[in-house]
DNA sequence: TACTATTGCTACTCTTTACGTAGCAATTTC
DNA sequence: GAAATTGCTACGTAAAGAGTAGCAATAGTA
């Protein structure tokens, strides 16, 4: 019934040795995980602003995820909603240039793909 | 059959408008896609040793992996094996510091776990 | 040439995760 | 005190992943 949620030091989906990097992709690499960071960059939000924001993502598997980054430090409850911890916003920092990158690869995506196939 | 590869511009899983960033997120927050990037950033592997070094990654995924990211531009099959494109090598450039991240997270949570709980 | 080993998968079953919808208890707003 | 809004939980169904077995194709060896 409880979720596992991905610590380092410990084994994870995946990694038996529970290197950090590998405990970190493996609470990053779940479903909505870098979409909940990236939308809580712009500042607090509710739980429904963030379902919402997050084009109709189940309650169920929001839930979760917030649970999960929450009890690794990358998000806290406060008055005004779901907010990054420090910790998050350091994240965040990492996550930033994503962005920019992924528009260059929407771009060039199409040339490439009939390039390689 | 064919699984759906994430592709910014079209509907992605979670995401209708296929923002790409929501496309990327998508992408990489699959089992396994954010290692298999790190794994490959030291060179090519074939495919056993892919599957060795993601301690034991069942084939099954770890084929569907390859494929989306082979079709995704990231990487691609070379001569002694798969490798990541300079698109991909791009990518793990904005990837390396979550390694250190990953860290100090993994230093800093058991005091943050007691704090926040 | 035939034998063996390695590589890159596919097939299968079982479990876990996620989706989609409904709804409810606890505030907050009027 | 009625109506909204918020933060969930509870479903049932669908999709994704784990774990194991094995096979066709190539490479290396006797």
């Amino acid at each position: 019934m409880s979720a596992r949620v991905p610590r380092p030091g410990s084994p994870v989906r995946g990694s038996k040795t529970g290197k950090p990097i590998m405990a970190l992709f493996d609470l990053l690499g779940r479903s909505w995980a870098l979409g909940v960071i990236w939308q809580l960059s712009d500042g607090p939000m509710t739980f429904r602003q963030l379902q919402e924001s997050c084009e109709s993502v189940s309650p169920t598997v929001l839930n979760k995820r917030l649970k999960e980054l929450k009890e690794s430090g990358v998000l806290a409850r406060g008055d005004s909603g779901y907010q990054l911890t420090g910790t998050g916003q350091e994240l965040f920092a990492l996550l930033h240039p994503f962005g920019d990158w992924s528009k260059r690869w929407a771009k060039n995506l199409p040339k490439e793909a009939l390039d390689d196939r």
